[in-house]
DNA sequence: GGGTAGTTTTGGATCGTTCTAAACATGCCA
DNA sequence: TGGCATGTTTAGAACGATCCAAAACTACCC
């Protein structure tokens, strides 16, 4: 019988090489699969890995082949379930690439962006997935990641310089046309009075929304009164508790477009609480489409965007990049799609 | 001036000592801030670093040392909210302690989870924290991540034979308690016919959370007709399909402890479409505390497991057993709390 | 000038792979 | 017998960091 396997420290190449006899080059060339290698040569090897439980080391292989098998998927919000539907659509795509996601969550904080992407830097991933945490400066981040790894963007435009990052690949939803979809259904539905709701007007996605409303509005020859026009953090807690703001003036609206689900789920709370039964005495509409939407009461009408297919399509997008790193830079919009369900009721008689 | 940076190419610690003009191991003992440089030459060597853009490769480093910087987060379902709230808490104690998250996700599929947790050893991970797919066999797992990587078992049992994997670690929610406390609510509320509805006999959670319902039960001596235990899928669509079940023999039950907040959500749906109106003619519990928990119609009593701070429970409870890895395994079992809701009425008269 | 103690610096081996170029074996043909 | 093609194996230098022991400086005192 040959040597027992090491104890207490891993099993290498060389180990491997010892225990049947012959070189770690031999070993490697078994390992990688290749045809130099005589066949019954490859099978006492083989025969030796099982029987030591060898683990290939890809970390010192990365090393030596100055090569990368990770992405680092960095997120502004993973307890979102916007955000934990596409990192699981990314992670499905790069477990199948044999790649392995680096995981970061920033919780919205700029600061821990720059920290984490420093410290997933240390780990030199082939490229990175970036949400980024609301505020980020273009050029702070640049220097953190560097202009030799890859980065895609995703769901959000970076402030600051752009000039220096338009080598960034870009993903994005098509906030604008969503957000007009669902005022001009709004407006079919019989609307004149209609509000945008909700969101930080830093944000790119809550200017772009904001911008596919005021599109609709103005082609409907439809004016827009300033208290219309309310802004809250966007998540339920914050919506619920400025949602008075909207009936502030005299010309209150019958309908709200809302920045994203959350923030409608919030409003509706707050009609509740005015006494208003929401998808009969006032429509609104949300975006994303989260789980919460087709259950809530009224069942809200929303914006699809399929999460999951992102992620996908983000892990794909950041893999090509990989391969061709000195192709011209892409912008991706995605569609959305407008999901009709009770919440947008017409005009209360 | 000095020499430019390498183009195309990382910068390493030797382009930094030829840079200016030290040894490799002195910029080495300046990165780690070694007391033995002198004040000068860490100035100097502090400069060149920031002046050529280096990033320190710690993955040359752990492979020297012998060490690792990266634990493995194996999950059954990333986009189910809750596992979603465990990651972000997970990710936020590793990122904190220099350790990076390399994320996998099951699908709930045993196959892939071999096959993730192969490829995520590749990487040596220092610990893995795994919550395993239904039905994951204890000596398949053992033989995919072999004995010497500390591993912590987070949520399920696993089947097979669980002697051979006693030194793994586990933190486990106190199930039976949980559906106890449930249990003993409705039957203060004056209920006397309650059900068990949903979840999968072969999944330990749900005979843990069957255990805690038999239990109050028979402390009330009240007796648990068969057909009141049924079986699902636990997700909305399977809970709604299922319903037809509760109500098939002559006595019908007026109130459930749901397997989960899904599949309690999936009733009221089912319960609708039979003309029942749930918390006013039938009464159900929940287990999770999702976020629609609280906005459903009506909200939904349920158990609250806190799934962030489990996240962060479990990085601790990995990051200790990588300190000390002979220390003796370690089984946590952590309380739930009952959160009342409109969901849990009296009978209906 | 030499000895001593203390402070800084350094060459070279090493971690576990892969790569290159060369060595070795075999068979065939001239 | 030598030359050449084909097939298989291998020694040893990388990759980018760390560690160790030893060398090289200082400063100080006799």
């Amino acid at each position: 019988m040959g040597n027992i396997p090491p104890v207490g420290r891993k099993v290498t190449l060389s180990d491997i090489a010892a225990g049947c006899d012959v070189s770690r080059a031999t070993v490697s060339l078994v390992l990688r699969g290749s045809p130099l290698v005589n066949k019954h040569t490859r099978a006492r090897v083989e025969e030796e890995l099982r029987r030591q439980g060898y683990v290939y080391n890809r970390a010192a292989a990365n090393l030596r082949r100055r090569t990368s098998s990770s992405i680092a998927l960095v997120l502004n919000d993973l307890a979102n379930p916007f955000f934990a539907e596409f990192a699981a659509g990314v992670d499905e795509i790069l477990g199948s690439t044999g790649f392995v996601t680096l995981l970061g969550s920033t919780g919205e904080s700029t600061e821990r962006e720059l920290a984490v992407l420093g410290s997933l830097m240390e780990h030199g991933p082939a490229g990175i997935i970036l949400s980024p945490a609301e505020g980020s400066d273009a050029e702070q981040i640049l220097g953190a990641v560097g202009t030799q790894t890859p980065l895609l963007l995703f769901n959000r435009e970076v402030s600051g310089d752009v000039s220096a990052c338009d080598h960034w690949d870009r993903l994005f939803l098509d906030n604008q046309r969503g957000a007009r979809l669902a005022t001009e259904h709004l407006i079919a539905q019989g609307h004149r009075r209609i509000a945008f709701y909700g969101g930080h007007l830093g944000s790119s996605s809550c200017k772009q929304r904001r911008a596919g409303y005021a599109e609709a509005m103005r082609a409907a020859g439809l004016a827009v009164e300033p208290q219309w026009m309310v802004e809250c953090i966007p998540n339920r807690l914050d919506a619920v508790a400025q949602s008075h703001q909207l009936f502030a003036g005299a010309q209150a609206p019958t309908a709200a477009v809302c920045y994203n689900d959350a923030v409608a789920l919030g409003l509706m709370l707050g009609l509740h609480q005015r006494g208003l039964q929401p998808g009969t005495d006032f429509a609104l509409t949300g975006f994303d489409d989260i789980a919460e939407a087709a259950v809530s009461a009224p069942p809200l009408t929303t914006l699809a965007v399929t999460p999951r297919d992102r992620g996908r399509q983000a892990a794909e997008l950041i893999l090509q990049r990989v391969k061709e790193p000195s192709a011209a830079p892409r912008q991706t919009i995605v569609p959305v799609q407008l999901l009709v369900r009770d919440s947008s009721c017409p005009p209360h008689a």
